[in-house]
DNA sequence: AATATCCGCAACCGCTCCGAC
DNA sequence: CGTCGGAGCGGTTGCGGATAT
């Protein structure tokens, strides 16, 4: 049994407001502030939902809006912070003046997300596409928890550069496994890309994606401040050489390392270390909470720090802890206020 | 000039959080 | 401590203008 709507739905006005209606809701704001919204309707005359009348306010009455165009610098600022706490826009909307988190959404959406595609960066990862095809690549030395294992990378990263979604190529070259392609295309063997996520479980694979960023050098701020010279990657398409940036450092090794223990938590459906699932079976509850948004959060990374310098991170980092520590660190360096209490959220 | 397609923005939806009771 | 309801959040949808054909 879910919860009664907020208002009888089929007897309000939806759709675009009128001036007459913003009238009304300035007029009520300004004699009455803002508050129990739900009550704004039937006090200010309006045949709307409150719920409704909330947002018109907030995101185009409030007299502190701004309504011209993103500046570089407030563009600069919503990559950093996306690619530091990812897609909590009302965060990231506090940071900038007179903009609503639905401004930020949807100029992320519209403009800024396809912007770093065009320069080859992982919008998701903040990372070159390069590195994040070969990190994925990395990970196909997975321990073979399935038959049915195929590729299927980020939504972004496969659009935007058109690659193929090709299954890994089973050893023997039997096809019985289940081809997953863009739609109607033909799975393209010659460029396959050797990457593999666990199949029906979209948890699963972006919990990988994630891990794969995260623990792996995180590099998104400092790819961002380039954005002004994106010839400074080594590799800027898909199309580029695929190398990892460190070759001492195999992912299959490491997953499959005595320290580290992989098992599918059975109630959120992700990949977890078997500490983690540990620490779940303490706390009881919270995890969905923390780990969705700390996947972000923490999987963030440094600011300021140079390429090169996130990469050799990468080399050194063996430890997936040291690696979380290191990035934890980066992060409180970055963006201090941040990580105040007001920031967890 | 007419039509199709693309794009950006405003608004909606469904969910979670949190305070009051 | 549990329930209720308002507020807030992020994802998605759909409209309308701009641009291409």
């Amino acid at each position: 049994m879910g919860r009664p709507p907020c208002c009888d739905k089929s007897n309000v006005k939806r759709g675009l407001w009128t001036p007459e209606e913003d009238a009304k809701i300035l007029a009520y704001v300004v004699n009455h502030g803002t508050g129990n919204w739900t009550l704004v309707p039937k006090k200010a005359g309006l045949n709307r939902c409150g719920k409704s009348c909330r947002l018109r306010w907030t995101n185009y009455l409030r007299p502190d809006l701004k309504h011209d165009g993103f500046t570089p610098q407030e563009e600069e600022l919503i990559i950093n912070l996306h690619g530091a706490i990812g897609s909590r826009w009302s965060i990231i909307a506090k940071r900038l003046p007179g903009r609503t988190d639905n401004d930020v959404k949807n100029y992320w959406n519209t403009k800024l997300r396809k912007k770093l595609m065009k320069m080859g960066i992982d919008p998701v990862t903040h990372k070159p596409v390069s590195q994040v095809l070969s990190d994925l690549g990395s990970i196909s030395g997975l321990p073979n928890t399935t038959t049915n294992q195929i590729a299927f990378i980020n939504k972004d990263l496969m659009m935007s550069n058109m690659l193929p979604i090709t299954k890994t190529e089973p050893s023997g070259s039997n096809k019985s496994t289940v081809e997953h392609t863009q739609e109607g295309q033909v799975p393209s063997w010659e460029h396959h890309i050797p990457y593999q996520v666990i199949i029906n479980s979209e948890n699963i694979q972006s919990h990988v994606l994630s891990e794969a960023a995260s623990s792996t050098s995180s590099s998104s701020s400092s790819n961002i401040t380039q954005l002004g010279s994106p010839q400074s990657y080594s590799c800027q398409t898909p199309q580029a050489q695929i190398a990892p940036p460190c070759s001492s450092f195999d992912w299959s090794e490491f997953l499959q390392s005595d320290s580290f223990n992989w098992s599918l938590n059975p109630s959120s459906g992700i990949i977890q270390s078997e500490a983690e699932l540990s620490n779940n079976a303490k706390s009881n509850g919270n995890d969905m909470q923390g780990g969705a948004s700390e996947g972000s959060g923490s999987g963030a990374v440094a600011c300021g720090a140079s390429m090169e310098y996130q990469i050799n991170k990468q080399c050194e980092a063996h430890s997936f802890v040291d690696g979380i520590l290191d990035r934890d660190s980066e992060i409180r360096a970055a963006f201090p206020e941040l990580l105040d209490a007001s920031f967890d959220c």
